[in-house]
DNA sequence: CCTCCTGAGTTCGCTTGATGAACTGTGCTC
DNA sequence: GAGCACAGTTCATCAAGCGAACTCAGGAGG
């Protein structure tokens, strides 16, 4: 046999990549540009000029990933009245598409740390409350906060199965 | 003017978008596979072969994803011998590599809570130490659990410039 | 009423990236 | 020294991303 070469490997055949849940978000939010429409998205950008402007996305494109996160309840089209304007809509986050937030923050913070020039970074998150940074943390249902990746143990699940044994 | 038609919104001369750690992190680890690449690398997957048969991506697409990852510290080339066999080299996370962690449990989080069919989640995440559930949180350095993206404020830090007004 | 303007797309030709199959090269075993 | 397994590379095909041009709808202005 040629599997299980090496030890520390979370068996292969135990889990299920295709049910993946990584493999699955990516297939949503993976695409080129949907993650940058959520950036603006959580700035405050809600209207398709503005993130076609702020994004310089193809219009084509724009629209599609617009449309394939509507589709997924990410965003919501809003009809929406400007003052001496004709009724447009915009584009809006739904709770799916709040709870993507913490791949943001992460994302930003490992770009933070790595990619700019002399801790100069672009944007703080700051707590609304106390102006305090804001970052994020592992922590378990026991209360303790987990220092890194190798406290942290991957359990793949079987699915649960009917009648066959 | 057509900018700045509603409130709320970062005003978007006040922030570099080509400077933005999202963006930069994406551009380092958002093309097609390097994730699943990841994902695997957490999981113990350190040889080309294992990458390949597990994930199914394409030789020349994982060769070049590998590459990249290593050019940009994430993954580093080890050489090693198995007995019996001719010397080889494997992928093994760099610090910079393991601090993407957070990215991934936050992509998995949301898959789990979304696309999991009847909370049957494919894997679990638990603390080594108690066996207790894992997950992210928000926190800030006073030491105040955010309870969500509302709680964020964005605060776009403009660059320190030297001589021009 | 006719024309211009703007937001929100759609269509189109081109370029880039992904895919799977076939091929290369190397060091070990038989 | 033939065969095998690993780690790629090359190649033809196919999908995706790109910018520019075009469409369509509704309001403003003359």
């Amino acid at each position: 046999m040629n599997s299980a070469h090496y030890a520390g490997c979370v068996s292969e055949a135990l889990w299920d990549r295709s049910r993946c849940s990584v493999a699955g978000t990516l297939a949503v939010i993976g695409e080129k540009w949907s993650l940058l429409v959520l950036r603006e998205a959580f700035l405050g950008v809600r209207r398709f000029a503005d993130f076609q402007r702020v994004l310089g996305a193809p219009k084509a494109v724009l629209t599609d990933r617009l449309t394939t996160l509507v589709d997924h309840g990410i965003l919501r089209r809003v009809p929406y009245q400007a003052p001496g304007e004709r009724q447009r809509h915009e584009y809006r986050l739904t709770q799916k598409g709040i709870d993507l937030h913490p791949t943001l923050v992460a994302l930003m913070a490992w770009g933070d740390r790595y990619l700019a020039e002399d801790g100069d970074v672009p944007m703080e998150l700051r707590h609304r409350d106390c102006g305090e940074l804001v970052h994020l943390s592992l922590v378990c249902d026991a209360g303790h906060e987990l220092s890194g990746a190798r406290d942290v143990l991957p359990v793949p699940r079987v699915p649960a199965q009917g009648g066959d044994g």
